[in-house]
DNA sequence: TTCAAAATCACCCTAAAGTATGAGCCCGGA
DNA sequence: TCCGGGCTCATACTTTAGGGTGATTTTGAA
């Protein structure tokens, strides 16, 4: 956020700059080269052909793209054999102790159960489910267990 | 194309009149009007706002929007097919109704969502609910799906 | 040592889930 | 015809889940 409106800003002075500097240098033409009254147009042309070009620069740097999401599916292989899939536990970031109380949700416990089976607060428990729902993008912890049981994260 | 051609040359056409015009008005200011010489900057500086707004038009009209495509992996289960245990339902005394609560109990979807699934409103997914915990002898609904799945009632 | 992330806990509030009870409708079997 | 089970819906209530915020402590890596 502020970023951005430093970088506008920036856009902002940048082309107050380069106005200034024209008509300095305009002026600067008027007072010690000869200038033909004729030759009006040429300048003319000129401001307007570089003023359209940084017209155009600007719009180009300060339209923001447009975003297409294209979902791509991942095969998934449940297997016999389980192995916690390491690899999506970090893609998702998820630390130990969430993960903990992921597999414990899975077990269908309740929070309740789930911090007296760690020996925390519920409270810790609803901040380590939120958080677990945020990195993936869910709702609701059936959904969760859902998406865990999918990605080999759990039994 | 043969129309983006002819967008982009009417375009083209209306920008050169566009300068025609602004010059002739000039030479007819020139001409017609008393110019102080000190009024220079104010008539480059109005060029230069009206074709840098010109430009930044052209710009947005003429470039194609940018795109960003970002991909989202979607994760699909493509396990063996899946053949519902029957004589565990019919051992659990599961009605069809209750077992496709069940099943989209276990797809991680809410009562809500459920009941808009099956057209029928909330509290008869409520009761539904209900009757599949009291027959599965559990107390929620992540442990009737956990139980479900180790039964091989959903898949 | 310093800094950031993880882990812990609390409080408040809303939404959802679950419990209990009652009732109406439809259909197939006794 | 009557009965029971399945399905539907409602109302009222309690419990649990989840969102948001803020705070403190621990810990691991630079």
């Amino acid at each position: 956020m502020a970023k951005n409106l430093l970088a506008k800003n920036k856009l902002t002075i940048l082309y107050g700059l380069c106005l200034a500097v024209l008509l300095l240098l305009l002026k600067w033409l008027e007072l010690k080269l000869v200038i033909v009254n004729n030759a009006y147009e040429v300048y003319m042309g000129a401001i307007a052909v570089f003023f359209t070009a940084l017209g155009i620069w600007l719009a180009l740097k300060l339209t923001k793209p447009k975003t297409v999401i294209v979902e791509k599916q991942v095969y998934v292989n449940n297997g016999p054999e389980f192995t916690v899939n390491q690899a999506e536990v970090e893609k998702l970031g998820l630390s130990k102790r969430e993960l903990d109380v992921l597999q414990l949700m899975a077990e269908g416990l309740s929070n309740q159960e789930i911090s007296e089976r760690l020996f925390v607060s519920l409270n810790t428990i609803k901040t380590h489910s939120a958080k677990v729902f945020e990195k993936m993008e869910v709702k609701r912890r059936t959904q969760a267990v859902e998406m865990g049981k999918r990605l080999c994260i759990i039994p």
